[in-house]
DNA sequence: CTGTTAGCGCGTTCAA
DNA sequence: TTGAACGCGCTAACAG
């Protein structure tokens, strides 16, 4: 039923070593000997069987990533920056959704590593010991992606998310705001929760000005969550001037939150935010953020997991992509 | 190095196929001789080799997922509603993106086939002689996944595009809407382009309309291309009361261009399209859309190809999943 | 209930 | 430049 390399070997009247050769694109094989080869591969549709050529080889080509959600526009365009760099270095990637629950994560990593991954691509929550466990219960190479590690004993690619907090309040705080509010994202989340809250009270602390947990409220970096801690701002007696989402999709929420309520943005309240996601420059007014750059960040890190599985030596192990502020139309003057 | 089935063998006094056994939930097994092996593989923290383990039994337990850019929202959601239902039935997946390439998707369906995949998930563009070959050349279950088959020779899942166009035009035309124009997408697309402008067609002509080809623009389903499009529109000596869109961000484009304009929406002309997105509320005014339910196009189209796989009779291959006109805000009476 | 023995399809020595 | 032979780690008869 299924043409095997010996049958191909039996066609082109060689040894199926020859023909091993040949698809494997070794020299020491005659022209003439490699034509006929072609010739009966070509004859018999013969398909090589990777999985037979993986036992074997102990190589499967095929690499393991684990992501929080991809239907996440932001976690998707990482994806698709490690597939394109994948693809071009003649990868496969399994995909498997862990939504950031540890359990699964763990989970995932050992079918990963039982289907013989060449490496390991890890976007996730934080990054326990029971991570590090299992990632070292085999020998394949790990990076981990937009994930920080508390340690950071593995390689990984990403910004720095305190940074960015930090700078998009800067931007407010240049501008003239001093009452500045904030929807963050869950504290237990390394980079998107608790980095970015971090950058935020910096900020606030450079430019002397004291924190009020009232300006603070956490979401679940959708776009309802925005509307909601935007709605929560408004009632407040004194109302701030601007307000700092630690994602794009909140910011929108709570954009739509403030227009509908009767009041404009930037002219009312300025809005900034992190990603800078394409939806950014899909709302009016349109978004000023700062730039995540995520496609990069897969692209980077499926370049960095390239070389670790060919053990070529790496000068940085550590690499933090540069992230900037793209200047739109929601943030203004304080009223 | 590595600890294999074999060493279990030993360490725990039985033989290998004894382990096979337990490791596969196989019942023959005495519960005591069960306990040992476990206690074995616990100790000296054995994990089954797949790769080996689906060269024997010619089994991988993962599909090939074809997709066509999955950063894009659309089949982000999809992937989601596949990797979902893989997992619950303990596949994995595989993931490639092929842009809708026919050269690109030959090419991924044949390593994917390479790589012995137990089934195979095709989301493309216009399903040709080639692709039913490649398809052909092995003998692994394919359904079609929000894609269409001319001949449909091949179990797929997908809504109807046409009578989805349909209904959105309709919804105008019943809203009183006669001077209708539509952001296409390119007709060589045959579900997202040619059957939605087939059903604007025939919804047009069900009503006594005539068709205006001045009031159709091709747009690449991009934001940008809505805004481009709409441009167009505007300038036209007679303006059209109603658009209608191909997909969601096209017709956000189209909202934004009319709003910057100085136009008002729906209040100046009304917007509809066919996706329904999460963008589509989050948008001001909200936008009026057809629902197309990718999540589950992705989640049944892996649930019929898990029983395909299982050589489990079904009783459809060619399944629609209904769509459905969700009423926001941005239709309203023509002026 | 358990063990023995063939392969699965291929890469890779080692000789020739 | 080529071939013979072994083994990758496991499943699946087949015996017992």
């Amino acid at each position: 039923m299924t043409v095997t390399i010996y049958d191909v070997a039996r066609e082109a009247g060689v040894s199926m070593a020859t023909v091993s050769r040949v698809v494997n694109n070794n020299p020491n094989v005659k022209p003439q000997t490699r034509k006929k080869v072609f010739e009966a591969i070509e004859r018999l549709g013969y398909r090589p069987n990777a999985v037979a050529r993986g036992l074997a080889s102990k190589k499967t080509t095929t690499v393991g990533v684990v992501i929080p959600d991809i239907s996440n526009a932001i976690f998707a365009e990482v994806a698709r920056g490690i597939e394109d760099i994948a693809n071009m270095y003649h990868y496969n990637i399994i995909l498997c959704n862990a939504d950031k629950k540890k359990d699964k994560e763990i989970r995932v990593i050992n079918t990963l590593l039982e289907k013989q991954v060449d490496g390991l691509l890890f976007m996730g929550g934080a990054v326990t010991d029971e991570h590090l466990q299992a990632f070292k219960t085999s020998n394949v190479p790990v990076v981990l992606c937009a994930t920080t590690d508390e340690n950071d004993s593995i390689p990984s690619v990403d910004i720095d998310h305190e940074a960015a907090a930090f700078d998009a309040v800067q931007t407010l705080i240049n501008q003239g705001h001093k009452r500045i509010a904030m929807i963050s994202g869950t504290l237990q989340d390394p980079s998107n929760g608790y980095a970015r809250f971090q950058g935020y009270k910096r900020a606030l602390e450079t430019a002397g000005i004291d924190y009020d947990e009232n300006l603070v409220r956490t979401g679940n970096y959708r776009y309802e969550s925005g509307v909601e801690a935007m709605k929560y701002f408004l009632e407040l007696p004194e109302l701030p001037t601007a307000v700092f989402s630690a994602t794009d999709e909140m910011a929108i929420g709570a954009i739509h939150c403030i227009q509908d309520s009767g009041r404009k943005v930037p002219d009312d309240l300025s809005v900034i935010s992190v990603d800078n996601s394409r939806m950014a420059s899909m709302v009016r007014p349109q978004l000023t953020a700062v730039a995540q750059p995520m496609y990069d960040i897969g692209a980077v890190s499926m370049r960095l997991l390239t070389k670790l599985m060919k053990k070529e030596t790496v000068e940085q192990a550590r690499v933090v992509l540069p992230h900037e502020v793209i200047k739109r139309q929601s943030v203004g003057n304080p009223k």
